[in-house]
DNA sequence: CCAGTATATCACAAGAACCATATATCACGC
DNA sequence: GCGTGATATATGGTTCTTGTGATATACTGG
């Protein structure tokens, strides 16, 4: 029975991780990532409306959710904003979500 | 300007895997999902309320939740139920949490 | 300053998630 | 059938999430 040498994620870990994770699990900014992932090039809020057929505000507020948690920054040139993704581990989601395209 | 040619995931796909995600990131249930991965064996409902230092109720909840979705799955034997990981995907993001320990 | 486009925020109602407490079921040995 | 340990479900208050419509702010060109 293995069961004394087990060693778990700390807890304060999970608990920091968790609401990243969750966060991005929504269809809608899973499309954003990918979006921005597929483009590898920043994007402005425009254009991540059309790739998404989604409200302009609805996107607003969903970039805004992914940046507060780090995953995206965001620079603005003019009266453009442009987004990208700063935490490049949410990139291991997207991929895996892609190679699979039927994980449930 | 390279925005024509890009192809996204199928809308439908993110609809079906973000639940399944966001449901596997949540601080308690990615430590079930941990100690199970860490395990290498089916383990039943003590060990697990032990592992997570949890309460009975909660715990029997949070698996309720992950066999739901497909992410675990369990068998009984005599008053015991073990479960284990049924859709080894979600290894991809333990491993990911793992490695980096400090995603964000 | 004004009009127009780009982006962000507010307010809200419906619904879902969280977690605790209490209670139920199930399997076993006697 | 009874008592007990193992596991599951019910219930409910609080808090978080979702998506929408209205509105605000930021910037540009004239």
């Amino acid at each position: 029975m293995p069961e004394t040498d087990i060693e778990l994620i700390d807890m304060r870990v999970l608990e920091q991780v968790a609401p990243i994770i969750r966060n991005a699990a929504h269809p809608l900014r899973l499309r954003i990532l990918d979006f921005l992932r597929q483009s590898d090039e920043p994007r402005n809020v425009t254009d991540i409306v059309e790739a998404c057929e989604a409200g302009q505000a609805f996107v607003s507020q969903q970039l805004r959710i992914l940046k507060d948690q780090g995953i995206l920054e965001c620079k603005r040139t003019g009266s453009f904003v442009y987004y990208q993704v700063a935490n490049r581990a949410i990139f291991h989601l997207i991929d895996c979500i892609r190679s699979q395209q039927r994980c449930g």
